[in-house]
DNA sequence: CAGTATTGTTATGCTTAATAATAGTTATAG
DNA sequence: CTATAACTATTATTAAGCATAACAATACTG
């Protein structure tokens, strides 16, 4: 009997806690978790899924761009269209005026999956921040957006 | 002549911008990019920063409570400590009590290092994040604990 | 046409993070 | 007191995420 927290002596993260971006990294964290458990029974993770949902609402936009637009390098995004494509979830379509690129449109499949997917992590999402006022979560996304305009500014 | 993004078609990312937890993770991106940078010249990485500020805070506490706090599985806490060892930022020290585990304690360069990292981390955070009011960052804050308070309570 | 830029790709490395298995030590149940 | 369980730190391995260098095919430009 007796808590065992009587023998774990307390730490202290009060330094960390003066800066914002350890909050931002620790909040993010929990979102994350839930996250990649809501995708898992869809078989997606992160990138794929958010390769899907901008090739669903850009079709025919090729991979210089996806790459730019999600932040992330070209050659690391390779391998995530591959595994799209590989699942016909997305086609890579040669566009006439330029032999260089493809143009990537979802499937049918692809259009399936997208909207199960939205729904689910639309769903998760709600009840992750159902403790929050959405008062709240609208002044959260508003400050994010001040912070995320500070370099950034790739995306309509 | 003639700008470079008439040639770029607009890509959206309105469905992604509907969740909260996409936010979080572009706005931590510029947080964290600058962080990157701003230890670089200091040789530590994120991790490595984080372990030696939990130290320094908490002088004497033992692996298995670190990793708990920085919330990262033991193992991958133990590459972290024997870097910060072998530079000689910390020491490995037996506990009488308790053969199994090991006291962490800053040496003096440790507190040295932690010193000069801080001042220009916190330098650098307030650098970044000077165009938004500091009651927006105060409410940032508030919000985000809510948001962490979901699942995590690990730290005092 | 010659040189340069762009697109997609391969290869490679670094950082973060998880799991499995193990040795040494401590605690506990019978 | 001994067998068993639990705990601490470690090693090895794996995977995700992200970056750079180099390259082939194609397009653009002076």
């Amino acid at each position: 009997m007796g808590n065992k927290a009587v023998n774990e002596p307390l730490i202290s993260d009060k330094t960390l806690r003066t800066f914002v971006g350890y909050h931002l990294k620790r909040s993010f964290n929990v979102i994350q978790s839930d996250l990649i458990e809501t995708l898992r029974p869809f078989d997606l993770r992160m990138l794929t899924y958010t390769a899907l949902v901008l090739i669903v609402d850009n079709p025919g936009l090729n991979q210089s761009r996806l790459a730019q637009v999600m932040d992330i390098e070209r050659p690391n995004l390779v391998i995530v269209i591959d595994e799209l494509e590989e699942r016909e979830l997305i086609t890579r379509d040669r566009v006439p005026g330029d032999r260089r690129s493809y143009a990537l449109h979802p499937t049918e499949a692809g259009l399936v999956l997208y909207e199960r997917t939205l729904e689910a992590v639309t769903q998760h999402e709600k009840l992750i921040l159902a403790h929050v006022e959405p008062e709240k979560l609208k002044d959260l996304v508003n400050i994010l957006n001040l912070i995320e305009s500070t370099t950034q500014g790739k995306v309509t």
